[in-house]
DNA sequence: CCCTTAATTGTGGATATCCACAACCCGCCG
DNA sequence: CGGCGGGTTGTGGATATCCACAATTAAGGG
């Protein structure tokens, strides 16, 4: 699991003590004075969480949160603020932030609520990647394999896809020996585990 | 889809003035004066969404919602209050609450939210009862069938689970034969489609 | 004690799958 | 032109699966 936090905040005095707070505590905090910097530093493999300011010069927490959204971030967000009201964290929760915190919080409770993002960012990596891997082997298959692959989680027999496809049986087995081996599993029921959920 | 919507408010005048409102765009709204009274009449199988006041009489509103939690309740919950405070919003939604939005509050915007939330419950009752009826089909499996179903689910050959169950291949074919009758699918990637994410 | 249900096994044949070995056609690219 | 990759097909044999028909054993309930 990641330790790394991000804090995005313009007062330095709020930088400074939130990160001795969460190195303490065995984290490793990189600060940013501004969401313009954050945003440039931005990239969509970082790991870790994200604890956000809502007021703030220039782009405000709030927009440079809509603005992650639509680049694909998926840092857990943990807004932190001290004039907000309930609309706003409502709709930001909405939205998908994990947290919104008021400040001045509570150094425990504060913890605790980092501590679970990173869990969770953890879990989403895990997911992700092992979802990129799915994709890439995916991409290796040809057309034809793509297309008997569908037919073989429908539940067809290769004699049934076949028929369909105009094409002898043999044809269909050797195409489906070949996306096996392609996507590594060994029978039809591990390839459809492989890719319920998707599609 | 539901258009059922209950209300829970010890105001008289709100529980009109909304009752109104959303019976004059086509939904039904019954409403309850106390926690205690919608409690009484609560069940797991009610469908709709739920709007519910903080500050009450009684038990509060936060307090029901906890105990509609822990009775399994699945209807969708907007609170609706006049004096909540930000811990308060992001807790309950962060519990689950579908939203949270504070009085008075424009009649438009809640509409929106009520019609979503409906939405919602439709969807998750939808899904609930796919679940459902999986479960009954499971519960109708022997012991020694569900048994052979994971060994199936884990992609192995009627031979191999023949081996590690120290039965004869013959029985593998007839529990999977009719295990496969009782839950309603043809092949072992049907099967697997179907259980794959529960579990 | 009888009945039901679950679990078990056998036989035998029709189908389906898996696989090694070989081969042809075609379009594209250097 | 020659090579390469993708799609195609065939043969034949070893395995596996599917299924109808038939039957035994053990446990639990009425």
């Amino acid at each position: 699991m990641s330790n790394q936090v991000y804090l995005v905040d313009d007062d330095e005095a709020i930088r400074d003590s939130l990160g001795w707070l969460l190195q303490s505590r065995g984290l490793t905090c990189t600060a940013f004075a501004s969401a313009e910097e954050f945003l440039a530093a931005w990239s969509p493999q970082l790991a870790g969480c994200l604890l956000l300011d809502i007021r703030m010069q220039g782009m405000s927490g709030l927009q440079l949160f809509d603005r992650l959204l639509e680049l694909g971030n998926r840092l857990p967000v943990l807004f932190l603020t001290g004039h907000g009201d309930v609309p706003m964290a409502v709709s930001a929760l909405k939205k998908g932030a994990f947290d919104f915190v008021e400040k001045p919080c509570d150094d425990k409770e504060l913890m605790g609520r980092v501590l679970e993002a990173l869990q969770v960012d953890a879990s989403n990596r895990a997911s992700a990647a092992s979802s990129e891997s799915i994709n890439s082997r995916l991409e290796k298959l040809t057309t034809r394999e793509r297309q008997i692959m569908e037919l073989i989680l429908a539940g067809k027999f290769n004699k049934v896809i076949a028929d369909e496809l105009q094409i002898s049986m043999r044809t269909v087995e050797v195409h489906r020996a070949n996306l096996f081996e392609k996507m590594g599993v060994r029978t039809a029921v591990e390839l459809s585990q492989l890719m319920t959920g998707r599609r």
